[in-house]
DNA sequence: CGGATTTGACCCGCGC
DNA sequence: GCGCGGGTCAAATCCG
């Protein structure tokens, strides 16, 4: 209610909110009028002025502790982002795929590994999961150019009960599954899920456990959906956490990553040469690539899934969408203390 | 009974 | 041209 909380920080935690306006133009005159009208008055305001200098330190030093964080986070994902670009050149080879057998594979299927292979790093457009152009070197990826380039593809690896045997990623939003295989490169079937919002979204799913880790699903999702996050239509709009879930865009942002409900993370397919020279939008591709190349845990390293939850947590924090969720949540938040 | 799932058949692109 | 394999369709089945 009062305007202490409104300060200008370098967070940009104040968005104008209305109260803006009284740290502005309003409260001068008024201040002014208040002052000659009534002394008593006046003593009430310096109390409040006190008051809400308190505020505004108490808020400033918050604000500057979140900065730090943040900070750090960067430093990290900077860091991250390095070593991901070190071993992707010690490492041509290996694909984010789960699948490290080479196969043969027709060119269809990997509108996706071709991606994954040649230069999409240029792709600025490529946010969070998505893939959208092949480059130029083969002429055979017209076709999969022509369909990538219609439907956006991401990826996102799921840890489940190993007890669990159903192919069902819990990503929020509804799926109807309408057909099932077995490929060759995998023994576990595969199932293929539409987006069951209607024919009018044409996103679609495919669901495969993983041939290293039984225990893991990959998702591939295919696609972006033309309509709401299903928890974004049910819960209030004023709520942070829910317009987060919405706004970590693009299919799948929700699904879990490990039986500890880690938030989970979309993989980009050609992320892995996202380059690291690009800024900001882009980061999250990065880490989402070596996210990506994480979800066969290598048994001589015990350290991946905390290397997972700090990499999701700086790939978060470089997000500008998470980072506007935040500010929302922090103001938020502030404004209801007061 | 209606919607979701299962599953065998079919289609189509690619490699040989 | 043929065979292989991934993706989709649609009838059958299941389930609430």
């Amino acid at each position: 209610m009062d305007c202490s909380s409104w300060v200008n920080t370098s967070l940009d935690l104040n968005i104008r909110p209305h109260h803006h306006m009284l740290n502005e133009e309003v409260p001068k005159k008024e201040v002014e009028r208040d002052f000659f009208l009534s002394g008593k008055r006046s003593s009430v305001k310096e109390e409040t002025s006190g008051a809400l200098e308190d505020e505004l330190k108490r808020v400033s030093a918050e604000n500057k502790k979140l900065t730090e964080m943040l900070t750090e986070m960067c430093e990290n994902y900077d860091c991250l982002r390095r070593h991901l670009a070190e071993y992707m050149r010690n490492n041509p080879q290996k694909d984010l795929n789960t699948t490290n057998i080479p196969s043969k594979k027709r060119k269809s299927d990997t509108g996706i590994t071709t991606t994954t292979t040649n230069n999409s790093n240029s792709n600025p457009m490529a946010i969070n999961g998505t893939s959208e152009s092949c480059s130029t070197d083969e002429e055979s990826c017209k076709k999969s150019k022509e369909a990538t380039n219609k439907a956006k593809v991401s990826k996102a690896y799921v840890r489940t009960e190993s007890s669990d045997t159903s192919l069902i990623v819990k990503d929020g939003y509804q799926w109807r599954k309408y057909g099932q295989k077995v490929t060759r490169d995998n023994p576990s079937p595969r199932a293929y899920f539409k987006c069951s919002f209607g024919p009018s979204c044409p996103v679609k799913k495919k669901v495969q456990r993983s041939v290293e880790d039984q225990s893991i699903l990959v998702a591939t999702y295919l696609g972006e959906h033309n309509h709401p996050h299903p928890s974004q239509m049910e819960t209030s709009p004023t709520s942070g956490s829910s317009r987060f879930v919405s706004q970590a865009s693009v299919p799948c942002s929700s699904a879990s990553l490990s039986s500890s409900s880690v938030p989970a993370t979309t993989i980009n397919f050609d992320s892995k040469k996202s380059n690291s020279s690009t800024t900001n939008n882009n980061h999250t591709n990065t880490v989402d690539a070596a996210v990506a190349k994480n979800p066969k845990p290598k048994p001589d390293s015990p350290e991946v899934p905390q290397v997972l939850v700090e990499q999701m947590a700086s790939s978060l924090t470089k997000d500008p969408n998470f980072r506007a969720a935040l500010v929302a949540a922090i103001s938020g938040r502030i404004s209801h203390i007061n």
